[in-house]
DNA sequence: GAGTGGTCTAGACCACGTA
DNA sequence: ACGTGGTCTAGACCACTCG
């Protein structure tokens, strides 16, 4: 067709357009069912890529996913709090919960569970950065998913310098009993500071199978560098959280003007 | 075609490995052109369609954009750092330069600038569940686009209640002189602490028009909820980050096991 | 088995910025 | 003017899983 005067909107727009009110006003509620690809071509007379372009674009905003063979659904958002503050100081969890009364945090109920596979390999650049390693320097990295109830959470991995983890419980491919801090400490290796950074991307491949991601899922990468008293790095992690299951709080007094910002 | 032993891939996925092997290995370095559609197809006798859903996944994926009528080009990133905690502490930026060292953090020479805007209106639900305000209720919104060199490098909405915004500055659609933090205070109204929240979604529609974003550029939501000493919230400020522009940044002193971790 | 979405084909015309 | 990607059509066959 494409109709002149239609405010520069494709059909697919357009279609896509229709099914996002929806969506958004409640009259196609969280887990509520779409019209089948059959019904949205009669309905708008159009051919089937058509309205596969229209759901797509949603598919691909995170508002919708296809369980085939029952067609598409409305995706339902049940997320979690993540606190990369928790060992700084208690959680103020009283206040949290008086503040957000309708948000879900509850993992209650629900069965953690863990797989952890120790390996030593080349590091990926962002980690190699961070340790400040020479090319083709080697570490250990324990590589961890976490789970709630067979569902994958997020993926969790500890890279270390081979000179700080050998010798140490970290070499092992078993739960670190007192943490890897202390592990650390009993050998010298006192971690005093850290550096917190969080990038937000679309999922790789490999994440998408290992965390089972839907499309139009982003993560947050959160990368932990720590250091010891001579500003030396001990070790970095990085764990990537799945945007449809974690909100990341942060909890801390002050005046917090606006929003921080930019900075070079 | 659907040769059996193809190791379950299609086709559309095999012909987006290739390139994305070529742009992570580097030999598609980043800002070079892919080949035209038209080379695809006949380079893997394929229809055009099937090299346009192959060139679809790794747009989604934020690895390449189209630029017509020039082709596709791999995505380059800048990314800048943005700091939630700056007004809590001197930024340590000695330490960190010396720590990432091959990372852009660079704004200097970039012009920055802003719109701001303000307006009542009815609250997200977002805001309203954290301004603890019945239904119906409105709020006053000051909302910002910071630009650097002209580009939209995050977009950042203040809402106040309207008991709290009415007889002050804040009202008015100029910079506030000292920060709305001082200004509330001069009215007796003292933020003493604040909770703050990320999201990690796909931008809505809207998001993608005011902060003009490339399709499969997911966006961080900041949410800061400001208190006063009797913990009533006083604001709620919502910053919209692209991903591909900004990673955020937070440091800090301490131990840092691992990751902090899912708490409910 | 029936019906869903997933993949792929082979065409057509359009919109747009570069040159 | 040209070549690029963007949109749309009208078909075909396949894979999956629910009932």
């Amino acid at each position: 067709m494409t109709v002149p005067g239609s405010a520069h909107r494709s059909v697919k727009q357009r279609i896509a357009d229709g099914l996002r009110a929806g969506i958004l006003d409640g009259s196609l509620p969280a887990g509520g069912r779409l019209p089948t690809e059959a019904e949205l071509m009669e309905r708008h007379q159009v051919a089937r890529n058509t309205v596969r372009d229209a759901l797509g674009l949603l598919v691909h905003e995170g508002l919708i996913e296809a369980r085939r063979p029952l067609g598409y659904f409305v995706r339902d958002r049940h997320r979690m709090d993540y606190r990369p503050q928790s060992d700084l100081r208690p959680r103020p969890d009283d206040l949290v919960q008086d503040v957000f009364l309708t948000t879900d945090f509850g993992i209650a109920g629900r069965e953690p569970s863990q797989t952890i596979e120790v390996s030593i390999v080349a590091p990926p650049p962002v980690v190699a950065e961070r340790l400040r390693l020479d090319a083709g320097a080697l570490v250990v990295v324990r590589r961890r998913v976490r789970f709630l109830d067979g569902e994958p959470f997020y993926g969790n991995d500890s890279y270390f310098p081979m000179d700080v983890a050998e010798q140490t419980a970290i070499m092992s491919p078993a739960d670190i009993a007192r943490g890897a801090n202390q592990e650390l400490a009993r050998h010298g290796r006192v971690q005093v500071r850290a550096v917190d950074e969080f990038f937000v991307r679309m999922p790789t491949p490999g994440e998408v199978r290992r965390l089972e991601l839907s499309p139009g899922t982003p993560v947050a990468v959160h990368v932990i560098t720590g250091f010891d008293a001579d500003n030396r790095p001990l070790r970095c992690v990085l764990s990537v959280l799945p945007g449809d299951r974690h909100v990341i709080v942060y909890d801390r007094p002050g005046l917090s003007e606006n929003d921080g910002g930019p900075s070079g």
